[in-house]
DNA sequence: ACCTGAACACCGTTCAAGT
DNA sequence: ACCTGAACACCGTTCAAGT
């Protein structure tokens, strides 16, 4: 009550009815106000709450209450900003089958935990093929643990991550298939296509993404089983 | 020589040597200057000389001696445009196989055609995942050609699209993979990566993209043959 | 080093005015 | 119907000025 802080004017009390949205001094703060961590955390909530189109430096700063130009202290580039993103996906990618499973099986659940992470993360597929691991520790940590798994498993290195590479392009392709609309195959006269037609019917109402992904998924792993060296395939 | 028709001021003569870089009257041409068919051609040229970030609705526009709004009278946005561009790049894949091969031969051969085809049109994957079939004639030609030659090849329509969509994924992953540079699963510090690292080292100069590619065409054929309801597989 | 504020060079798209 | 020209509402990014 009697006490002589600096509570009696707090920042959010406005001298008037006047908004006042914000206010800071111009020059550089005591302690900084972003970090990698910040920012990424700050994109994240973002494309939660609005999703990808949303994401811009400009209301990614107006998040940060921060100007945007700001954002360039720490970030080179909105692709950089894309490339935190992916490692912070990445993270919560589950490959610790192949630390207690066989290397078939730890495979299968490794391409269903990728899938789901980037199914939210679909715009993220085309910046993900093109980038260097190098600057990203989860993502390195992710493929190093699925690489040796492989190996611990019988897989020589070098075929280990054709195994990795082929299974990482399926599971990319179906997580951007899984955003399609659910129709995107019918066709409207029957005549021009007609297998494609009776298929379509015939598929109606299945979750489509789904199905086609656990296909692709199971005969990947029975041929990959088939060419393992000491598999008890072909 | 001597006849009276409009040919004495065509609109390429320059009235004198000012450069004057094109000249047309206000109001709606006789003839319209643009056409879906112009346009995507134009589309395809520019991106084929000066790649995809060239690819813009004015460096369009300008291609074609016309003013951006132009375009707008055509197609309804460049989104539309692109789709376009995917119909034009299907047309090229060849899924003839399935007229003449058994399934298993066809799917391999068109599967490599379809990523040949989008190794050098990347950017449109993105587009390929959302967009229905249905306005893309091209497109509609082929996935009855392919669905078509599948039930022919003892599969039921169901699952033929099942494996049609599931060998799109992995063609659209590998596709975008290719445009990877060839360092991408270098790790700079062997100690936190060690299969990592000694898998680079047995992989470096080789052709990673293609060898993974093939890998993995090889294990879902295997697979799916092995799936197959007539088939010789378990 | 790290912020603000004011720019810059784009981008896709719209729309009135012309024929 | 189909073009031009002039706008509009963005976008990512740069940079001088401040502390």
């Amino acid at each position: 009550m009697s006490c002589v802080t600096n509570d009696e004017v707090p920042t959010q009390v406005a001298t008037d009815s006047a908004p006042r949205p914000r206010a800071r001094r111009r020059g550089r703060p005591s302690v900084p106000l972003l970090s990698q961590k910040r920012i990424t955390r700050a994109a994240v909530e973002l494309i939660g709450a609005r999703g990808y189109p949303a994401l811009t430096m400009a209301a990614l700063a107006r998040e940060l209450r921060v100007a945007p130009s700001a954002l360039y202290n720490h970030v080179a580039s909105k692709r950089d900003l894309l490339r935190w993103l992916q490692d912070h996906v990445n993270r919560g990618i589950d490959a610790s089958a192949f630390d207690t499973e066989p290397w078939d099986v730890a495979l299968e659940r490794w391409a269903r935990s990728y899938r789901d992470a980037y199914v939210r993360h679909a715009p993220l597929v085309p910046v993900i093929a093109v980038t260097p691991i190098a600057g990203s520790p989860h993502t390195v940590a992710m493929y190093e643990g699925v690489v040796a798994g492989l190996c611990a498993g019988g897989w020589p290195e070098a075929e280990a991550v054709d195994v990795v590479v082929a299974l990482e392009s399926f599971v990319l392709g179906s997580a951007m298939d899984a955003t399609a609309p659910a129709d995107i195959f019918d066709v409207p006269d029957d005549a021009a296509a007609p297998a494609l037609a009776r298929a379509g019917l015939l598929r109606a109402g299945r979750d489509n993404a789904d199905a086609a992904f656990e296909a692709g998924l199971a005969a990947l792993v029975t041929g990959f089983r088939a060419r393992h060296p000491g598999g008890a395939g072909g």
